[in-house]
DNA sequence: TTATTATTGCAACTTAATCGCAATAATAAT
DNA sequence: ATTATTATTGCGATTAAGTTGCAATAATAA
């Protein structure tokens, strides 16, 4: 399918860069000046992970988060790193800390979603 | 609140005992014999996470698994090891490896949340 | 045996996310 | 420019997971 570039596309870019957290489908629409449905902003968003422009984290909270990522535009793993999760003011953050692990023989990881929960740098 | 052992508490853990892998209330429910209302089952289960019995994965579909970790028992963190989700046969379960991270300065944690997907030993 | 209160089932509710479909609009073709 | 093609959108309905209030039930203490 071919992709066309729409105010809503652009809209949704403009706020995830402006951004250095992880947002909800529900914060984005909020941050977005022009009206946008919910189901859109889902859409634009999952096009944008098949397309490896955007990373999805589901956190412990089991809710979708999005982000674009600077530092790891050049990895392998589209999204290779820890992210954090702040219980005071609940942002979700990339860390720059790749995640590391070793599995049982003839496991393959194909993979991985790591969240670490705690206070951030602003509210701890 | 003080604990009172029911017929439904010990269906719940004889059920999650007899397993090797986190399970869902849906699982549970369907392997228990007798009939347990939904909502029944996840009280208990929380229950269970309030006293440190069970622990709760959150897994990258965003639902919850529960599991009695038998080598977790006597470590600090009640859930400080990774969790495994296989793709194919959609199980999750416990890995032998504990998860090591470091964050930057001033960020403090404290638990997380974190599962490899792939194929586990029986799929791939 | 009775009293206390933790537990349960039921129904209703909340929230996140998805889906079908007709209308709209971005791009390609003429 | 104009038209045709089809990706995109908004709307409404739907699904699914999980939670909550409340009255009835049952485990434990008295």
């Amino acid at each position: 399918m071919k992709r066309r570039s729409t105010p809503t596309k652009e809209a949704v870019i403009s706020v995830l860069n402006a951004s250095n957290k992880a947002m909800s489908q529900d914060a984005i629409e909020h941050k977005i000046e022009i009206e946008i449905d919910r189901a859109t902003i889902y859409r634009v968003l999952n096009q944008f992970c098949e397309d490896g422009i955007v990373h999805k984290i589901i956190a412990d909270d089991g809710k979708q988060y999005f982000a674009i990522c600077k530092k790891c535009d050049d990895q392998k793993l589209p999204d290779n790193h820890f992210h954090f999760r702040c219980s005071s003011c609940q942002t979700i953050e990339c860390l720059p800390a790749l995640v590391h692990f070793s599995v049982p023989e003839s496991y393959k990881v194909e993979r991985f979603n790591c969240i670490l929960i705690g206070k951030c740098k602003d509210c701890s």
